[in-house]
DNA sequence: GCTTGCCTTGACGTCGACGTCAAGGACTAC
DNA sequence: GTAGTCCTTGACGTCGACGTCAAGGCAAGC
């Protein structure tokens, strides 16, 4: 007979809750015997299993992504990648984590674009603004004349 | 007295839905004129202002944010992003993208090293079964003996 | 008149991964 | 015995930007 923790401890160990436990149970993630009294019971498997969901999570992968792990433990291997449906899950992602890094890094371009591109209008409405006899300003500044 | 679009015809202008608008004007971010039978009626400037929103929520700015580019347009400025408001929301969200994308690229070489690492463990594995004599398999393939 | 299509408000549903609260049982320490 | 800490299930709340449905009004074409 194992010497087995609760659920408080499991969830300590791996770094998170015991609510999130419960709910990594109800999505068929984790399982736990039960001791006389009704308490959750989990072992060192468990703790191993439950760090290789936090890991996945970690790096943003959602619950379901890291369920070909979890069976790959279940299954006896001794990690959750060692299963061709894990790796198909880590390529997968990278080819995510590409086009999300691409998309990002075009939109940060657009932005600082249009960043320079603002400052270069103030800067241009604030120089005309300064030049004595310059042209008028529209109001106090850039106010719309209604 | 303009022309003047109904809800319908501003949204498909915009490339969004009757929906959206609602949304926005719930929000605070758009008015809306009313014509006598109680129809949304909205002009050109409304459409601007629109499109200044749909832009900056392509660009991931969530609705908060475009709150000041909003606030630009309606104080008579002739782009939402002539006000330092709008400016420093653009500084801010460029922090923000940089940070997100250099935690992606981090991520990202993560996932690449656990998918390398788990390819090259497969395959000492499939080697080690190739060899007559090798080292005895556990089981068929890497299952659990229990 | 009748159908069709647009409009109105109001309200509930969505998605993910839990947080939080309620009511009560179990066990330990004092 | 009782205070304190853990555990149980169940159920509603969260966040953002809408989608979707319901019930009904208004206008145009036939």
């Amino acid at each position: 007979m194992r010497i087995g923790m609760r659920i408080g401890e499991l969830a300590a160990r791996a770094g998170t809750t015991a609510r999130a436990l419960r709910y990594y149970e109800s999505r068929g993630l984790l399982s736990a015997r039960r001791t006389d009294n009704g308490y959750r019971t989990y072992d060192e498997d468990d703790l191993k299993l439950l760090r290789q969901i936090r890991t996945l999570q970690d790096f943003g992968f959602d619950l379901e992504e890291t369920r070909p792990f979890v069976d790959c433990l279940r299954a006896g291997h001794p990690e959750g990648d060692s299963c061709p449906a894990s790796l198909a899950v880590y390529r997968r992602k990278l080819d995510e984590l590409d086009a999300l890094i691409g998309e990002l890094q075009s939109v940060r371009a657009k932005v600082g674009e249009q960043l320079t591109r603002a400052e270069r209008a103030r800067d241009e409405l604030a120089a005309e603004a300064a030049v004595p006899g310059g042209p008028e300003p529209a109001c106090e500044w850039g106010g719309r004349t209604r």
